[in-house]
Order: structure tokens, then sequence, then C-alpha cells
DNA sequence: TTGAATAAGTGTAAGACATACACTATCACA
DNA sequence: TGTGATAGTGTATGTCTTACACTTATTCAA
């Protein structure tokens, strides 16, 4: 809270960046787009804030008109302030990160010039924008571990094997099946349903839905 | 990142705030200032960020003019967007929070218009002030547990019974002594010196200090 | 119809970590 | 030399974490 007279005070441009993130063909995916003008340079979905605009509501908006996604989990990241570099003065990035499943993403507008890219087929971004995808997986990681973040890239209902699945892309690593069940029905933030998930030759899997939808909550 | 013309953007005022907090008296601290001009409204250190600054840089710029005080530990926390009471206009306030040992501040310039508050009895705040130390009270808390910024509010060398005795202020809860040195001294962060603290008539406690000082960590 | 392939689903034992708990040591001071 | 005050120390119990292998339900092809 600082109330210096505004006339000591120079004015800055603010943009909003979204980091959003979605799980398909078992890789961790982020969406890009195309540069204004560039065809060869990528942007994160973002936009510049006016001064009756909400931040939250900026990047909801940004990422609405990029990409034609709506109601995803969307969470303030960090604050960075870099040089411009058309113009060389200095503009705030205000990162965000959102995340969401896969299926509600079909049908929608999804501009020519927005693209996914699994994490590790990124195409040549700058120093700055791999530090906010760096922090932003770094997030992501952490808080799978103390919320339930990892429902934000489930479908309505989904099995076990699935959510296990979540897991494994973001963290790396394969994880004990039984141990997986025992820990994540324990914390009773999902509920089995009586319907099955049959595909291939093999046993039905049994679909669990949250029991608290839309919420992220923290654990322990 | 984002390169859209900047015909298209709107400049908007952009601040640090600071919430600094130390430990005296068995109590956790903040540190207000006198709000320019106003007898009974406080704010946090901070100012407004010109467009060559940087704003871990404005922050700490802030801090060493409003207070003298320099060299601690600071965090970005979080960025809110609030409209200025003055003027009606939004104004961007990226807030860190910062720690200090008591005893490093003794002998500051200490603005005759600044004042540590303990956290229970805070002047009177607005929502957003409040907001913000709350923010600001919820990492710290947070990051105890899975960092070593307790040692952010030691001294050079400390004892364990002072360790445990910031544990405890900012937790809000008796922490068991045993317990609480097996678990620190098993974390090997800190070692014993060969030197003792003589205060009262009772043994001396022996000193210990950081083996990395300056560098806080992230724990597990 | 039956066997092979495939993923789903299930329990237990061992080890690691967290918790609860009480007495002795050392000093200052009266 | 006794009293008051804080420092300093170990063990037993419970809880959580980890490692680990076989049976079940389904599809498809022979």
């Amino acid at each position: 809270m600082n109330t210096k007279a505004p006339a000591e005070t120079t004015p800055l441009r603010v943009t909003t960046d979204v980091v959003i993130f979605t799980i398909n063909e078992h890789r961790l995916q982020l969406l890009l787009r195309r540069q204004d003008g560039a065809d060869n340079a990528w942007a994160f979905p973002g936009g510049f804030m006016g001064p009756d605009q909400d931040l939250q509501l900026c990047a909801l908006e940004a990422l609405a008109r990029d990409t034609g996604i709506s109601g995803v989990y969307l969470e303030q990241l960090y604050t960075f302030d870099w040089p411009d570099p058309d113009q060389g003065d200095r503009v705030i990035h205000v990162a965000f990160y959102a995340l969401t499943p896969w299926d509600r993403l079909q049908g929608l507008a999804g501009d020519v010039n927005t693209q996914w890219f699994p994490m590790d087929q990124l195409p040549a971004l700058s120093r700055e924008q791999i530090m906010v995808v760096e922090a932003a997986q770094q997030r992501l990681v952490a808080k799978l571990d103390y919320s339930t973040i990892a429902y934000e890239f489930m479908s309505e209902s989904f099995t076990l094997s699935q959510l296990q699945a979540v897991y494994e892309i973001i963290r790396r690593e394969k994880l004990d099946k039984r141990n997986f069940r025992k820990q994540v029905l324990g914390l009773h933030h999902i509920e089995a349903t009586d319907k099955f998930r049959r595909n291939g030759s093999h046993r039905p899997a049994r679909l669990y839905r949250k029991i608290h939808p839309g919420q992220v909550t923290i654990i322990k």
C-alpha cells in the first residue's frame, strides 16, 4: 500500500501470461499461440491489462479469446518483470497457470494459431518464457502432493488407473498400484460410481467421481 | 508473453508492498509506516515502480528508504489489483514479505514514521491490507515446515531453545523439546559451536550456527 | 469353447517416521 | 549449600510408508 502522489509515479504496461496444461497421449502438454506477425515465434495466451480489468479476469478473457477455452482451473503463479523485446522498456508479466482435462477441449473454436506441445517437445522459447514454464511445472509438481489439483485434469468420471497415470506423468515416475489406491481412497475426495469403463480385452475398470467437484483443496 | 501493439495497451501504476516480520518480546511483529499526510493511517513499506527498475530491487530500495533495513530475506508473495482509494483507478500491488532477526535492527535510522506492531495488536488496516498480511502469515507458517526459512529470524548464533521459540510463536503451539531437537539436528542444517549463552541463573545453553548461512533451502 | 492376452483389483508384513513422556545437569543467587 | 530456573538427554508405542504377487473379468482368435 503506497500513497505517494501520482505525479511521482511512472505507469507501466502489465500483461497476464497463461501457461495452460493438459494431459493427452500420456504426456503433459502446453498450449502456445503464434506471436502476431511472427511465423515461428510462440507466446503464451494472455493479454495486456486495462485499468478497469481484474488480473484474474484479464487472464481468463485472454484465454477465451486466444483459445476458446473457459471454465478451467486458474491460479496466479508469479510476477516477472522483463524488458519488452520490441520496445526495450519494462513490462510486468503476471503469470498464471491453468489446467484442463483434454476431453473438454474437443470442438473448441481453437484458433489456427494455437497449438498444443508436449513438454519435452516445446518449440524454441526465450529464456524468460522458459523460466515461466519451469515455474509453472514446479508448482504443479509440488501441488500434486498437498492439494487435490490432479482432479483438474480428470473428466467428470474416471478410473483409478487414469488418475494414477496423471500422477505418474507429472511426477515422471512409476507408482505402486496398491499403495496409490490405498492413499487416494483414504482421503475420501472421490467416491466409486456403479459404472464401469470397458475398453480393450480385459476386465473393465470401475469409474469414480469427485465428491466436491470444482474445488481444489489443500490436503493434510 | 504478449506482443500486441502498444497502442492498444493502457499503462498502469505498479507498486511493491513489503510485509516485513521480525520476532521480538516473544511475539511475531510487523513493520508499518505512517501514510504520508495521514496521522492514523498505516501502510506497508513499498514504492511505485519505474520503467527501469526491477521488482525485487524496487521492494528492497523502498524498504531501505522507509526503514533503513537492508540485507534481509525477501520473497515475492502475490500480486493484487485493487482500486486506488485516492484516485479510483486500478493499482497493481506486487506484495513481498521479508524476515529479519530483531537484533539486526538495532541502531538503524528508523524513521519516526515507522513502527513495529505485534500481529495481535495491529492498528486499523484496510480490507486489502489485511488480505496481504494474512497471505504473508500463511506463507510463513507453510514455509516453516518445508524450508529453512526459520533461520532468517535468528542471529548468527543461537540456542536451540531460541529456535524452538521461533517455531512456537509462528505456529502458535507448544512443541516437545526432545522431538524438536531430534528433528532439527537430524536435518544437518545447523552445527554446534563451542560457545555457550549464559543468561540467568541456570545451566548455560549451547550456541549453534547455520552451516550454510544466507541460504533458504527446501527441505524433503 | 477354450486358451491367451491384457489391464483391474486386492492384503500383508517390515521398516521408517512421529509422538508421548520424566528425569538429571549446570548455573546464579540468597 | 539449598533453591529456582532453564538446558539437555533416550526409549517405547503408534502411525504412516513401502515393497511385493496373485486372482479376476473381459476380448479375441484359434
